[in-house]
DNA sequence: TTCTTTCTACGAATGATTTCGTAATACAAT
DNA sequence: ATTGTATTACGAAATCATTCGTAGAAAGAA
């Protein structure tokens, strides 16, 4: 019995990357216009992303299995081909290993700390940590 | 009155520095080969870091003014040159942008689903958020 | 058809980081 | 004094990610 599940992601997807998947992620299959769109759309800085450059990385992403792509017709349509959790708990790992030495609680209280969270998001935060209470006994 | 402050990092220290800048923080001043040593006995690859890498690395880290050295005996030796908890939050303010897409409490729900947190780890979360909630009247 | 636009493929340039080899110098040991 | 060891400085190679230019094929417009 194996439901449909997208591989995880092995190695860390580079920032680039990452940013193409979250226009996929959210926009679900696109072509490489469409994500190049996207990008710079969203974008910062007021440095054009080339198109040749987006599709180069989509081109890298397809061969590391973190897309994949019909090519059925000219314009090949491209998929996350990784969860978006699952990718976010990969980076997660690295990043507070690296930086808060594995300790994730470390991260959580001075994340806390800095942010001024929502009276609501407090309360998801207190319902979440009862929750766990809850299945530790 | 100016108090005695290590400058606030402007751009982000790589993977390596971050390792270093760690070894420094966690001992103080330390030689090269000090910290050579350090890293190498924490290393998770079999991979051996080579002695004039870490002075490398140690030396641009000098011109960047991420750490200050004292050159008076042959044997330089370095002090971290910013604060370890300012440095964390302007990565974890990257980390949280390019991931999370801004997202600081999804960062923090996901970190606590993820995690086992001990039962004091919890109680702290738990002061902290209440701390939060009463200076918000 | 002919011209223009859009797309893929691919190689190469760029830039940043890490790694290493080597030379020069200081210090220590014999 | 001579030899060996530890250190700094420096340049260059290696690696990785990003960016770009160009060629060629496909599609669409005139």
């Amino acid at each position: 019995m194996s439901k449909n599940q997208t591989p995880k992601p092995t190695n860390k997807p580079t920032e680039s990357e990452l940013a193409i998947l979250h226009v996929l992620w959210a926009h679900g299959s696109s072509s490489v216009r469409q994500v190049n769109d996207k990008l710079n759309e969203l974008k910062k800085g007021n440095e054009e992303i080339g198109y040749t450059t987006t599709l180069k990385i989509m081109q890298l992403m397809t061969i590391k299995n973190l897309v994949i792509r019909n090519t059925d017709s000219r314009t090949h349509i491209y998929s996350a081909n990784v969860d978006e959790k699952d990718t976010q708990n990969v980076l997660l790992k690295k990043f507070v290993d690296a930086t808060f030495k594995g300790s994730a609680m470390q991260l959580v209280m001075q994340t806390l700390g800095n942010h001024q969270a929502t009276e609501e998001e407090l309360e998801q935060i207190k319902a979440l940590i009862q929750s766990i209470e809850e299945k530790k006994d």
